[in-house]
RNA sequence: GGGCGGAUAGCUCAGUUGGGAGAGCGUCGGCCUUACAAGCCGAAUGUCGCAGGUUCAAGCCCUGUUCCGCCCA
């Protein structure tokens, strides 16, 4: 391939196409059931199968997109396992969006056919965000996808529900539960959102049987008094002390209703005396069942009032509140209106109020589950990283109350449950029962409701895996490396899947869970379709290419804070994917004909800059490697992109440079004259150059694989996908102390008179000569032996290297380390230029050197610290104090001739 | 009401056994120097939220406090 062909800007849509698509044939994502190599699984966060890609999905993905290629790279035997959720409510909720329009509706259709519509929506709509990831660049094991309703998943769910019903641990009752009117279903706690509301509180006068007067309660929701069954008040209340027992009546319903007193009820809220609805209140519920109270329903399923409510019948709820206070207010009853704010519960899928609701559910008994699942965490066979998370997980752990797990929906796993209509007797098996083991009736009727969703992702871990059968798959990749995923859903499903894998597999489901932080816009807002500041990550993607995208996600995750995504760090970002680009075609300009030496020979006689550019990415590699194992994706990341931009191409191809283009030994003359190099040392500088790049963009390509893999593919020498190669190790022979502190020397040296260059409006076109004075022997060879280096860095006709002595005549100063750096500028110099230059340097050294002597004139720092550190300080104050001397003596002299002019 | 996180340069944020305040973007100056102007060279910029405490030494540890955000009830 002509290399010099390479397009000035990187041009990231064709290439990631023709990549993922090679990727795919030669089967790179797919991992081996049996295999010689160390295993490494992660299972995906299935996303919701009506789901779109959004940022919380790309950096989800990208992340554990990452972290396989890496692992992959170093060997193991990765497994991305895929697939999608059938998200109950939210899918059933589309596809009856897609019924209204052709006006119709899901009782209309019947659910045998709603269920078959949905399953066609499924084909024909579902799933795209499978397609989408691939545009991301995640390598999941496509052949393995799978989807929640899967038959094998299915199964894996009725296993589950039936041994959990036969060891008690699932049970059926009559209980508040919340419900989303608008769903017509039953949600868990967690599926409730409270938002804070600006209500009221409203008094309600509720008048004595015999006596005049009554007794006020307050409440927020008036309504659901006419299903009110006692007023409570406080055992330690004396205002209240002489009515309990007595009875009130019921305002608008006429009924006659008890005072009794129990401990839940708080004194100081409102006028401490509390009405008490069980079938509409979960503490009321518990206060009706110690108080044998009966619960009447009030309130429909469809949230309109019912028989119960009297005349109020047919109304809506909310109708219905503004009636009743009317109605109160009439009677004169409606003693007092605050304003109240109060916390009301929307249902996660649709934000319909959700009504506290009487009715016969499934629940899970998790406490035994959860006790498992906190062990686990507290001897670490389990790591939450970031570590914060862990305390937060115990704690719900801790407090966890029973999990509904029905709903009155179509869409989803049915309960493998049946009712014998001749004797009431309730099975649980895997599949419809032939005849009721209690009387042997024939008639069995299965229960309608289906699971909730996150029942069946609780088992993602090994259900996906084959679960009920010992599979290979099991064996291999179970239990998985980590999960990566938002703390948005810790509880939903990171801590359920604990429960259940615990439970089922005898074996935690992960050992790391990674818990990242939520994708926000520019000012940190939450990104929402309703407030208008999504970024599509599609739109990302075709504008500034994945890889450029990805570099920005990994780049801003740092843990356990959000990222505020712009474009422009985007944009940033494809900036540094182009400067390796371009990187790699300057490379390629010099490699087009290059043929790696497999013996090594290219290795000899290395200059300076090859070795310090290879133990530079010895130190690269070390930092990738253990930020990637630490899940530190920002620093891994941060890593190489300063050591591509800041030392690969700022330094290592600058100072080769002349090398490859055969440049004068000397630019004393300012000539360029073409020369033919010594082939050896141009044959190693290659072999270098071509190393670097070569282990560069394997580090890089976790984070950024399309890129690399191109430049993989046009990098002589290389053979297969660099999904293949190996990722770079670490190792102390390759870290050259020697090297990178002469290359610090020199590159001090260098800044130095830049520095006094850009300072002084020196124009690069200019060439000027310079002399460094420096009492140190070995300080002055290294000058001398790299003089060239300098030279051409510094754009330099002329260097001197010397011991301290006079001052050059007419030049501008600067000093490192022990160097004295001297930039002459006949006829160029602006004296006033160069004296505030000096001013400005050693008031930045006073400043410095203050804090230190206050430091070595402290006895107690001489005798307490460390002999090290008082060691460096004098060092540095030693430094600092020779610095400001040279400083102060040029300044001098500077303003003398000042004066002079 | 309970818990958690954040506050560091103009902006976004790094900063762990406590010992030299940093990066990117933006800004300013000089450059089209034969990979890249999506670039190169150089520069400026800080009460590390506030108040105490521990320590020879605090952005970092402790206590209190203010503001912002999140989770749970």
């Amino acid at each position: 391939m002509g290399s010099h062909l390479l397009k000035k800007g990187y041009e990231p849509k064709e290439v990631e196409k023709r990549w993922y698509k090679y990727w795919e044939k030669e089967g790179l994502f797919s991992a081996k059931d049996v295999s010689d190599k160390e295993p490494f699984s992660i299972v995906i966060p299935p996303p919701n199968v009506t789901g779109v890609l959004h940022m919380g999905h790309a950096y989800n993905n990208t992340l554990q997109d990452i972290l396989c290629r890496y692992r992959r790279m170093q060997g193991y035997n990765v497994l991305w396992m895929p697939g999608t959720d059938h998200a109950g409510i939210a899918t059933q909720n589309v596809v009856e969006k897609e019924l209204a329009k052709e006006r119709k509706d899901r009782h209309s259709l019947g659910r045998e056919k709603f269920v078959e519509r949905v399953w066609q929506w499924r084909e024909e709509c579902g799933g795209l965000i499978i397609k989408q990831l691939r545009r991301l660049g995640a390598s999941c094991d496509w052949a393995r996808e799978r989807f929640t309703m899967d038959e094998g998943l299915s199964k894996a769910v009725r296993t589950v529900f039936v041994k959990l019903h036969e060891q008690g641990l699932i049970y059926r009752g009559n209980y508040i539960i919340n419900w989303c009117p608008r769903c017509q279903t039953a949600l868990s706690d967690l599926e409730v959102d409270h938002e804070d509301h600006s209500g009221h509180l409203y008094y309600i006068r509720y008048p004595f049987e015999k006596e005049e007067g009554g007794i006020v309660v307050a409440t927020t929701r008036p309504e659901t008094m006419l299903g009110d069954t006692a007023v409570a008040v406080s055992p330690s209340d004396k205002r209240y002390r002489a009515l309990e027992g007595k009875a009130v009546i019921l305002p608008l319903m006429n009924r006659k209703i008890p005072i009794i007193s129990d401990e839940y009820v708080d004194m100081r809220f409102g006028t401490g005396a509390l009405k008490i609805t069980p079938a509409h209140d979960p503490h009321d519920f518990e206060i009706g069942q110690r108080h044998n109270l009966a619960s009447i329903k009030v309130i429909g399923a469809d949230g309109h009032m019912n028989e119960q409510a009297g005349r109020f019948q047919g109304k809506d709820r909310f109708e219905c509140r503004e009636e009743v206070l009317q109605a109160l207010r009439e009677e004169g009853l409606l003693e007092k209106v605050e304003p109240y704010q109060h916390s009301v519960g929307h249902c996660y899928r649709c934000r319909t109020t959700v009504e506290p609701y009487l009715s016969k559910q499934w629940f899970v008994k998790v406490k035994p589950l959860a006790e498992e699942a906190i062990a686990v965490v507290e001897t670490g066979a389990t790591r939450i990283i970031p570590d914060i998370w862990t305390k937060t997980y115990f704690e719900w752990m801790n407090n966890i109350k029973d999990w509904c797990i029905s709903r009155q929906i179509w869409w989803g796993h049915r309960i493998p449950a049946w009712t014998c209509e001749d004797c009431d007797e309730l099975i649980v098996a895997m599949g419809p029962p032939s005849a009721c083991p209690a009387c042997e009736g024939s008639t069995l009727v299965q229960e309608t409701d289906v699971l909730d969703t996150w029942f069946s992702s609780a088992l993602w871990p090994f259900s996906t895996m084959g679960w009920p059968d010992d599979t290979q798959t099991l064996k291999t990749f179970y239990p998985t490396s980590v999960l990566v995923t938002g703390f948005d859903i810790l509880f939903f499903w990171v801590a359920r899947m604990m429960m259940m894998g615990i439970h089922f597999m005898k074996e935690v489901p992960f050992r790391d869970v990674y818990i990242h932080a939520l994708v926000r816009d520019a000012e940190g807002k939450k990104m929402s379709k309703s407030k208008g500041n999504v970024i599509d990550p599609l739109y990302v993607i075709d504008e500034y290419g994945a890889d450029a995208f990805r570099f920005t996600l990994a780049a801003l995750a740092a843990q356990g804070r959000d990222i505020k995504l712009s474009e422009d760090r985007i944009e940033g970002y494809r900036h540094f994917i182009n400067k390796l680009w371009n990187a790699t075609r300057f490379s390629l300009m010099h490699l087009s004909d290059f043929e790696p030496d497999e013996s090594g020979e290219g290795v000899r006689d290395l200059s300076l800059a090859d070795r310090w550019i290879l133990s530079r990415l010895n130190g690269v590699a070390e930092s990738v490697t253990k930020n990637l194992d630490g899940y530190k994706f920002n620093d891994a990341a941060n890593a190489i992109y300063r050591f591509v931009w800041h030392e690969f191409c700022d330094w290592y191809l600058e100072i080769i440079k002349p090398v490859l283009y055969g440049q004068p030994v000397s630019a004393a003359s300012g000539e360029r004259v073409k020369e033919i190099p010594k082939p050896a040392r141009y044959e190693t500088t290659r072999f270098v150059l071509w190393s670097a790049l070569n282990e560069t963009v394997r580090l890089a390509h976790p984070f950024i694989p399309f890129v690399a893999e191109e430049i993989w593919d046009k990098l002589p020498g290389t053979e297969g996908s660099i999904m293949t190669a190996e990722f770079p190790k670490s190792t102390a022979t390759r870290y050259d102390a020697e090297a990178e502190t002469t290359m610090d020397l020199l590159m001090g040296i260098i800044g130095g008179i830049r520095n006094i260059r850009g300072e002084m409006n020196v124009p690069p076109s200019m060439l000027v000569e310079a002399t460094v004075q420096s009492p140190d022997k070995g300080a002055r060879e290294l000058l001398e032996r790299y003089r060239d280096m300098v030279l051409n860095l510094c754009r330099l006709k002329g260097l001197e290297v010397m011991l301290p002595d006079k001052r050059p005549p007419s030049s501008a100063t600067s000093v490192f380390g022990n160097c004295s750096i001297f930039v002459s500028l006949k006829g160029v110099i602006d004296f006033e230029l160069e004296k505030g230059r000096l001013n400005k340097e050693i008031a930045k050294i006073v400043k410095e050197f203050d804090g230190i002597g206050k430091k070595l004139s402290n006895r107690d720092f001489l005798q307490k610290a460390p002999q090290e550190v008082v060691q460096k300080v004098r060092e540095k104050g030693e430094r600092l104090a020779e610095k400001k001397d040279r400083l102060e003596e040029n300044l001098e002299k500077v303003a003398q001739l000042v004066g002079n002019s």
